[in-house]
DNA sequence: TCTGGGGTCCTAGGACCC
DNA sequence: TCTGGGGTCCTAGGACCC
């Protein structure tokens, strides 16, 4: 038929090159002492576990879990715990990303750990060779293990990925090419391990009687679109070979802009709140510098442990600001006013954050007739600002409200140092031992 | 003692317009 | 008593991702 042949001409493939545990992988790489050994890495404040290596996961540990309520298993199997150090973490995903970038131009960075290469164009005979080797590669020169799926649609090269982690047989490497394969992918693989199935869609679909991503599939489109809308129907299709979810190698400027943090410890002086809304304030103003835009909408918000027996209190408060800015002044300005109103004595507040939003391109910004800022100066002053900051570290200039007690500081117990961005941190070798 | 942080997209419903 | 038709814009909330 004419349309199967055009079809056919057209057909993309995906790969998904999917880092193992890329956290625990980031420790191991510059810590031996590692290899082999369970090795799980803890979120912010040493709360819940967000990464695990092949061990811990063997060693019954989940993701997720709050870190205290694990200590036996951690005791008892020697498992190697560690504060999250994103410095560390995003170095060394550039440095994968890079390798990558050597194999093919057309790559999307979707998230730290993963990224789509369009191969489209190789023999089918070849893409397995292929995938082997860009995991090589990036094992030798980064020491990052990655697996490797690969099909006609992102959806699809998500499923491949799933089955080639837990399988020793792919070698790391799935290619799901052909109907028959497909079939016996999708039906071995749970609905909640579908991409854009997450735990609602998957309590309603086990519910009617659809347990895998076969089932899925044989779903009908006005049954998905009815109960899980457009883009249900986006990840039906997909997982029956026709890809809707389309590749973007642009990465997109960020429609808001968000900096919060849990304290290290419960905050009841407005003081010390202060200080942290102002810092968070400040970072997002880089961010939004970062990508050159102006935010019109500032969100501030402060909240209680939820999970404590005190008195709780939860709430946020918005501004329209008159100019669109990115200026840090004035951004630290507008956070503190608004946590003036927000601020209620008595509680032990746990968790504060600023939220940027209504960007617009830093060119395009509408002056206000009433404003009195030199806005040609404050530019200046933070390009120079943010030129100290990138060759001298974050922090080195600062605004005086952001203060220099930081009693609401993270609690990082287990931190490893930043072998790869900070000199101090660098590896020492001693070559008499060796 | 101890439970993360930062995003995206879509939909329904209300307000408002002619 | 009856009570159109068609549209836009905005917001809150829900779902998902890593």
């Amino acid at each position: 038929m004419h349309g199967d042949i055009y079809i056919k001409q057209m057909e993309k493939v995906f790969a998904l090159v999917d880092c193992n545990s890329f956290y625990a992988s980031c420790e191991k790489v510059f810590n031996p002492k590692l290899e082999s050994k369970a090795v799980v890495v803890l979120s912010n404040n040493d709360g819940c576990i967000i990464a695990r290596s092949e061990e811990a996961k063997t060693a019954g540990i989940k993701m997720g879990e709050p870190a205290f309520k694990i200590r036996d298993i951690i005791e008892k199997k020697n498992v190697q715990v560690f504060s999250a150090n994103f410095a560390l973490y995003g170095d060394m995903s550039q440095r994968v990303m890079n390798v990558l970038s050597k194999f093919t131009t057309d790559l999307e960075i979707y998230s730290i750990d993963e990224a789509f290469l369009d191969i489209s164009g190789l023999k089918e005979s070849e893409l397995l060779l292929y995938g082997q080797q860009i995991r090589n590669t990036v094992l030798q020169w980064t020491g990052i293990p990655v697996t490797i799926g690969i099909a006609h649609t992102k959806t699809l090269a998500k499923v491949a990925n799933h089955i080639a982690k837990k399988s020793g047989k792919c070698q790391g490497v799935l290619s799901l090419m052909d109907e028959k394969s497909i079939e016996k992918a999708l039906e071995s693989t749970p609905v909640d391990d579908v991409w854009g199935v997450g735990r609602q869609y998957n309590t309603f679909l086990r519910s009617n009687g659809i347990y895998n991503a076969l089932a899925l599939t044989k779903a009908s489109d006005s049954w998905i679109k009815k109960h899980m809308h457009i883009v249900g129907l986006r990840t039906v299709e997909e997982l029956r070979g026709q890809p809707c979810i389309s590749f973007d190698m642009t990465v997109a400027d960020k429609q808001a802009i968000c900096t919060s943090r849990s304290f290290g410890t419960p905050m009841m002086d407005y003081a010390d709140i202060e200080e942290a809304v102002s810092t968070f304030a400040s970072r997002c103003a880089e961010k939004l510098r970062h990508q050159n835009s102006c935010a019109g909408v500032l969100t501030v918000f402060v909240m209680t442990n939820r999970f404590s027996k005190d008195p709780k209190y939860v709430n946020g408060k918005t501004v329209q600001l008159p100019v669109a800015t990115n200026n840090t002044a004035e951004i630290i300005s507008h956070s503190s006013a608004l946590l003036k109103l927000l601020f209620k004595k008595g509680y032990k507040y746990k968790k504060a954050g600023v939220i940027l939003t209504e960007f617009i391109p830093e060119g395009e910004v509408q002056q206000s007739l009433w404003d009195n800022l030199n806005r040609d100066k404050q530019n200046q002053l933070m390009s120079t600002v943010d030129k100290i900051s990138s060759t001298m570290g974050r922090d080195v200039v600062k605004f005086a409200i952001q203060g220099t007690r930081r009693r609401w500081k993270l609690r990082q117990e287990k931190l490893s140092p930043c072998y790869t961005t900070k000199w101090q941190d660098l590896l020492n070798i001693d070559m008499d031992r060796v």
